[in-house]
DNA sequence: CCCGTGATTTAT
DNA sequence: TAAATCACGGGG
């Protein structure tokens, strides 16, 4: 008998379900920490490569000068963040990474989380051979660009749907949300020319978890 | 600390 | 059309 995961003290808290369209059509700090637990999964030639959410942060759509969607402005590359709740939003920055999303609210309402670090659980050894640079499994999904690259999200996963998704979904593993005492709070990673917006804590992650990324 | 890398955005 | 920026990651 192994030890138990650090997501599931008792297997009887734990399931596969996909989620409702309910569960996404929350504002993206309430769904942020609904996020945490449940598991993203990537179907590649019939393998499952999947770990627990630990980090994410909330963007809170046209007022949030951190947010993509800063201001309403609607471009060809974020259009998707208007979509309804549980739409992916994948983004390529820096020339060399992609970075996930999940839509919160509704169609027209552009808010989103960030999905930031992953706990692998299953398909480690395909995550190995796509992350080279890793030098321990703490560096397989431990930032937004890595557990991209770990999962090999890119832009055919734009606008696609997170609850009926063949290749990219998300389970819910957790029954219940972790209690706010198990959830670290803190300003968002990489956004310091967000002005009065840098320092709201809007970033949510496990205490303790060694897979929440290094940016803090 | 610095730099890669290229799509997107903003300035001229 | 040109320049700057970027919700990052890897290597000193």
């Amino acid at each position: 008998m192994g030890k138990l995961s650090d997501h599931a003290q008792d297997v009887s808290m734990t399931c596969t379900k996909r989620p409702s369209r309910q569960f996404f059509r929350r504002d993206p700090v309430t769904l942020g920490r609904a996020l945490l637990g449940q598991k993203l999964v990537r179907v590649i030639r019939g393998r499952r490569l999947a770990g627990t959410i630990v980090e994410t942060e909330a963007y809170l759509g046209a007022i949030d000068k951190a947010a993509h969607t800063y201001g309403d402005r609607r471009t060809d590359r974020n259009k998707s963040m208007w979509a309804d709740g549980g739409t992916a939003y994948v983004y390529f920055t820096y020339g060399m990474h992609h970075c996930i999303n999940v839509v919160a609210k509704r169609v027209e309402d552009p808010e989103a989380v960030l999905i930031r670090a992953l706990e692998p659980l299953e398909g480690l050894a395909i995550m190995r051979r796509n992350r080279r640079a890793a030098k321990q499994d703490t560096d397989l999904c431990s930032g937004p660009g890595k557990l991209c690259q770990a999962l090999a999200i890119n832009h055919q996963f734009d606008g696609s749907d997170l609850i009926n998704g063949q290749q990219l979904f998300i389970e819910l593993f957790r029954r219940r949300a972790y209690p706010a005492r198990q959830i670290a709070v803190s300003p968002r990673i990489g956004i310091a020319y967000a002005g009065r917006w840098a320092h709201k804590p809007l970033r949510f992650f496990l205490t303790q978890n060694p897979h929440v990324s290094k940016g803090s």
